[in-house]
DNA sequence: GAATTAAGGATACATCATATCCGCAAATTG
DNA sequence: CAATTTGCGGATATGATGTATCCTTAATTC
């Protein structure tokens, strides 16, 4: 059970279009230069947030991408599941009907105890993710990368920024 | 990101075991039979289980699994692990690294933010998972299942027990 | 000795993650 | 207007991994 790379792109991605000057835009080619990432690949897991809605997208030079909401009205689990999807991790297939034992027609009234459990710790999963705003991650970030690195990055982001 | 069968059924297997009378074994052969699996390839998670020591095994005409401790002492997890394996379901491939402002040969000093929150819901979910004992399984089951078949489930088993 | 069983290796197949390429439409630049 | 840049979606290729089957070996029962 592994989730696949794009997430974590996209979670860099995010915390770096958080910030962004209110207005600007950052294209596909400067996050997969900033990142070190295959562009075209990359792209993909952009249009994920894009179609969640997470951003917002311009067309022509100067164009690119920037956050929909602030970051405040973000969270981790919004960003996962955009590129993720949000399927559960663990999928009841029902084998408790194979029980040679059940009467001809007999139904299940309630989903199996086995399955529940494992759409708990989904859930506990999730919430964790829930709980951490983008704004939070920026936060984190801004304390523990050393100041001069912080600030030449952005430096960098803003010259490429339209 | 979606679990592998087996955890299901390695799950419901447990659950099986965890009814059998002291000292019995149940064979693959049985327990594919009463879920509707594949023989061969449900072996393979029998195999993890006892890979994992939950379970012991024997051999010859009347040889299969029994589980290796009480299911008192044996968690969610655990069986989740055997067959799923230990590794945590985000890997940070740290891309920071490429970031071209970095002074040549730095060195980041802890795990970076996005990776410690990703790793901190992965620890929600094992959790969860670790707090449920296959005892409480059987437990909830043996409320549910209709007592009726519940019962014909293992006189089928028993007769099958070796 | 014959039958049965778990264990593990080899192999085949399908699905999905990864990655690249292309053409299209929209926006900017000059 | 024309040229360029960009996001977007479709098509395609490749590798890893989950699913499944088959076979051999060794241990156990009868
Ligand atoms: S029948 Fe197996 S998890 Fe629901
Ligand atoms: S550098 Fe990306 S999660 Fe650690």
């Amino acid at each position: 059970m592994i989730l696949k790379s794009q997430v974590e792109w996209a979670l860099h991605c995010c915390a770096i279009l958080a910030g962004l000057p209110e207005g600007r835009y950052l294209s596909t080619k400067a996050l997969a230069e900033l990142h070190g990432l295959p562009k075209e690949y990359l792209s993909k897991a952009l249009q994920s947030l894009s179609q969640a809605s997470l951003v917002d997208t311009t067309l022509g030079p100067s164009g690119g991408y920037r956050l929909a909401k602030p970051s405040s009205e973000i969270n981790f689990l919004d960003i996962v599941e955009a590129v993720e999807g949000k399927a559960r991790s663990f999928t009841c297939t029902n084998i408790r009907d194979n029980n040679p034992c059940r009467p001809a027609g007999y139904c299940d009234s309630k989903p199996c105890a086995v399955a529940r459990v494992m759409w708990e710790a989904d859930e506990a999963w999730r919430n964790t993710l829930r709980r951490v705003r983008l704004s939070d991650l920026v936060g984190t970030l801004s304390e523990e990368v050393p100041a001069e690195l912080w600030q030449s990055t952005f430096e960098w982001v803003l010259k490429r920024a339209g």
